[in-house]
DNA sequence: CCAATTTCAGCACCACTGATATGG
DNA sequence: CCCATATCAGTGGTGCTGAAATTG
């Protein structure tokens, strides 16, 4: 119960002061964590159930980041040629310039975790990996 | 940012499982939390003051959870018999029996965790003991 | 007069359900 | 016909701000 508990604080601490460090860009995480994957994959653009898939988040709630997004003029949605049904979230050169200077704000408050070296940060990655595999987070 | 993310993931995992554990006694995680806070303090009552504080939730955000939890019977406002400006929340015998079920079957299922040994609980603790202190928990 | 405690109105955000349109 | 994708409307929960009443 307190390893529990202690996730919980944990989190609730780390997403506030990020959010704040990202409240200059007018991004939240979640908002934050789209426009990263987007960036990572090839094209820059990814059809939403993937974007969905990947953050394990629910289909309405991407629904929403997209149209969030996309009212900042940071992603822009285009239909999917590859399946009729499908749209793709595409990220602009704004989107790219954006996720660009908060990453670098985030880099150089070390991710909200300048307590931490290297191998600690490994250390809980590695712990967490037990829950997320059992989870059914990391489906390659 | 990779053990970030993984903290944000677990979190989310836990959550939701947590949460569905509680769901057949109408509670939530954040609503369990106070209950047990309330039955471990000696008289089963505490100010919402305290509970913000231990708890580490914003005072309007208290108050929103004690009147959930008053209006399902399991706790009763009281006025603070040592400064009148405060308002004690008290535990009702339901509320300890909710609490005792609750906790029954969170026990159950291991709090969620089930694939983790009590040395690995006792090192995410550790772990995050660190930055909990950093960030003003554990005020003792 | 200032500070602390609590409450309220209101807003932003996220998660979800249920229903719907469209296409594979 | 069934399933997948995405959207919309609506609900519940949480987190905050700003303002107010009450009391120390």
């Amino acid at each position: 119960m307190a390893a529990v508990t202690s996730i919980m604080r944990a989190h609730q601490i780390l997403l506030s002061q990020l959010d704040t460090l990202l409240k200059p860009h007018d991004l939240t995480f979640a908002r934050y964590e789209a426009l990263v994957l987007l960036t990572f994959s090839k094209t820059g653009a990814l059809p939403l159930s993937k974007i969905g898939e990947r953050l394990m988040v629910h289909p309405t709630s991407v629904t929403n980041t997209v149209s969030r997004l996309e009212r900042a003029g940071l992603v822009r949605r285009m239909p999917n040629p590859r399946d009729g049904r499908g749209v793709l979230a595409e990220i602009t050169e704004r989107g790219r310039e954006t996720v660009h200077r908060a990453t670098a704000d985030l880099m150089a408050a070390d991710f909200a975790m300048p307590m931490y070296d290297e191998a600690r940060l490994e250390q809980m990655f590695d712990l967490f990996r037990t829950l997320r595999v059992a989870a059914g987070d990391f489906q390659y």
